[in-house]
DNA sequence: TCAAAAGTGTTCTCCCTACACCCATGG
DNA sequence: CCATGGGTGTAGGGAGAACACTTTTGA
């Protein structure tokens, strides 16, 4: 094989990234899915990602796939677990790492277009390529640990919003539901929001105040020693 | 080169396990390097790890390499992140998948002796070869974000202890200060602890109770949803 | 007899919970 | 005028923090 100018004493690996991209639609938690084109699992859903070239990190390499496959510049970024089965890939020997990537939906443009890629509430995720089912689990799981004591939900809103969609938010991803009343103090009682001057009329009925999240006072809670817990 | 059998089309890095071995000696944490025989970093401290083979995954692979180390079979084990900037590694492109293990010191046989072990506590480590004074910090910062939650600690005791080395170690972890009186509540209202009808003279003064875990009641409480916290 | 450590109890405070109440808006 | 949703207040309970008290042992 003229083409295989790569060679080792041993076996080496492919070593991969994938993305797993949450969105929130205001109601329900999304993923964001890619159509594969190709062999294997062709016209199966599957997340994003690609091979790691030799002289970038992992992470450098995911948020290079997450560019141009989606168009994100700049996104909140994680890893999360190193997927290593043999066999997980039918070509060859390929150990993936995972990351999860925390979007606002309107931030999206959807990448070049020659990739069919579309968002999936929760439940209505299909059977993914892969071991991507696999992914997904864990990636739900470590969302859900992180979001109990730190403040990414606001990756996945605007910068603007209001109480009621930050509580639906935490409510979508932990799967509870929290008081009204109870939800404001908690948060406010944090200092990590802003109140602007601003409004917006979200529902037909009353308007409502809108925050943004306050940063340098979070960052400074985390400095003092301080958790917040949801 | 003749010996280079393994020939891909494109570039694929190595990839290799570290593995981060924490024990408890009653007062400190410590953590089992290995002295390197070879270069690169030859002399100097580093943790026990070694390339995944072709057919097992990495998981396997750090199981494998802790054994023929530190002769531990069925450790605690547990992935927290994969290192890859590239030139981590003079020699080539390596990644590494990173674990933590916990052990009880006691199971510690020491490995063949071809290889020379030694645990250190957390304030003596020396610098370490590679990246491995950052996995290190990782590996703690995980360990302790883990055990505010979950009853790992256990896996660093013997079987049977005393409430009072089961301070000592979460002191140790977590780098704060108990009340006696009220850790030992806090422990015991979760109920994961059963009270042996033996006890010990952990001291030279007065004798004290023994525990073990309860792992079952511990199971019960998780699928019911409550959490532990400390 | 004293110091040290184990075991247990008590009080105070704070935060979370569960509501209740008012206000603004559109139908 | 009523339903809906935003904003705020209040009473009760539970858990943690601080600390005190007793008992047992070796020096």
């Amino acid at each position: 094989m003229e083409d295989n100018k790569f060679s080792y004493k041993y076996p080496h690996p492919a070593v991969a990234t994938d993305c797993v991209i949450f969105g929130f639609d205001g109601n329900s938690l999304e993923v964001l899915l890619i159509e594969r084109g190709l062999e294997p699992y062709r016209g199966r859903w599957a997340f994003p990602g690609g091979f790691v070239k030799i002289d970038e990190s992992c992470e450098e390499g995911a948020v290079r796939e997450l560019q141009e496959e989606t168009g994100l510049v700049n996104p909140y970024i994680e890893q999360f677990h190193t997927f290593s089965e043999p066999g997980r890939d039918p070509r060859e020997r390929v150990i993936t790492i995972a990351y999860y990537a925390l979007v606002c939906k309107q931030d999206v443009k959807g990448g070049d277009d020659a990739t069919k890629a579309q968002w999936f509430k929760l439940n209505d995720v299909p059977q993914l390529a892969f071991d991507h089912d696999l992914i997904l689990r864990v990636a739900l799981n470590r969302l859900r640990e992180k979001i109990h004591f730190e403040p990414i939900g606001f990756e996945l809103l605007p910068d603007k919003f209001t109480m009621r969609q930050l509580q639906q938010l935490y409510e979508a991803i932990l799967e509870v539901q929290f008081d009204r009343g109870n939800f404001a103090k908690k948060m406010l009682h944090y200092n990590i929001l802003n109140q602007l001057d601003e409004s917006v009329w979200p529902t037909p009925k009353r308007e409502a105040k809108l925050y943004s999240f306050n940063i340098e006072n979070y960052n400074d809670m985390k400095r003092k020693g301080y958790r917040m817990e949801f």
